[in-house]
DNA sequence: GTCTATAGTCGGATAGAC
DNA sequence: GTCTATCCGACTATAGAC
């Protein structure tokens, strides 16, 4: 064998591997890991039955790999949902821009969550894994799902002054993602009770308007209750 | 064959119709509906396997009665997460009252979605149902998704003076009951989150306390609003 | 690394005795 | 109405040729 001939099947084994992770992704999202056939996996991304076995020894395998390759995107693109206050925003970290950076994730986890049209699957993936623990849970809870919560509660925290790990801040920053995911998951029934036909750019960005006033009014809440107290 | 006889089959018969329905939904909600064996479900209900052929057709007739079951049940304590706004209240509808009423909603659906332990398997059912529709979300969304919602956007249209059937009003009730849902959904994340080895009565008063102060923030931010308007 | 054939398992549905 | 036996299809996983 050619040393041409290994680079090839080596491409040509990474190719078939991931095209193996995104149609598992896709099916798993949106049929769930039970109803879904390795047969049908294999047939979407044009690859053999057996291919699973060889990558990924078995249908769990797969579902790990396809766990890994999620994290392994959101740490990628990092910011994506998350902006990078972290890293850009250090110097101006002053009360009003913590503000405007969470009303700016707030806004592009709305996109992310209702409209990406790509991203669905990897948001329909991640919700079904978290209704349902698994091993797979483990890598998405502490590489996603942690990191960013603890992220945001610490925006937070420059925000409003109140402790990034107090209870009240940690729960508040879930009812802020959970505002949103609704919109994922609720989806049939929100496309319903709003007579949309699809969701959309246009509806992500009234969803992403609701949540930013939700947003500026708790933080005027928050406001007022410190003005008290001082009083 | 006696009457006393085809009382007691009778009677019996309707038992493990019950049985049924109570094992699938248990199962379905955990598990997931191609994840359960219907083998499992006539073992868990200790009926059996032919049962369900009997009593509903096949597996998917029992999948929709479970749906029927819900919608009844709902229907039938009406109030329990809802309250009794429309039918109580009515002489009193004011703008506080209709206030205080969306507040006790909120915690009502709070206590109801995180810690309600019999009734976890409707949620978890139902979410299920909603993430992947089928023909038995038909029933539930008008059953109880939309009689819900709309009923909510009465209260407050009275609570804030906006109409119960804008865009902005209906987003924003969703938005209430998102932050809630979440909290099942992400269970698991959220447990881990918050150090709670259980989520029971007393975390589900702290997440209704927190959903609590949201409401109260965006109705004052709206009163705020409105002043501004009118000068 | 790819692909086929097949072993072994399990699940839904049915027929028919009681 | 209940229960058993059984059929048939579909699925995962594996062994082995190429």
């Amino acid at each position: 064998m050619t040393i041409s001939e290994q680079d090839r099947q080596a491409q040509s084994g990474e190719q078939t591997r991931a095209a193996l992770i995104h149609a598992a992704l896709q099916l798993f999202g949106s049929k769930g890991f039970e109803a879904t056939s390795t047969r049908e996996i294999a047939s979407r991304a044009r690859a053999n039955i057996g291919s699973i076995a060889y990558h990924f020894g078995n249908k769990e395998g797969l579902r790990l790999a396809a766990a890994d390759y999620i994290v392994a995107t959101i740490q990628d693109v990092a910011g994506q949902a998350l902006g990078h206050y972290a890293v850009i925003d250090i110097p101006a970290e002053t009360k009003e821009s913590a503000r405007q950076q969470l009303g700016l994730v707030l806004e592009r986890m709305a996109r992310f969550v209702v409209a990406q049209p790509a991203a669905g699957e990897i948001v329909q993936f991640l919700l079904r894994e978290l209704a349902q623990p698994t091993a797979a849970l483990d890598r998405i809870y502490s590489g996603v799902f942690e990191p960013t919560h603890k992220r945001l509660c610490a925006i937070w925290e420059v925000a409003t002054g109140e402790p990034a790990e107090s209870e009240r801040t940690r729960l508040t920053v879930f009812t802020l993602i959970g505002q949103l995911v609704y919109f994922r998951i609720g989806r049939e029934a929100v496309k319903r009770r709003m007579d949309w036909t699809l969701m959309g750019e246009a509806e992500a960005a009234a969803v992403a308007a609701i949540a930013r006033q939700n947003l500026m009014a708790i933080f005027a809440a928050r406001d007022a209750e410190q003005e008290r107290a001082q009083r």
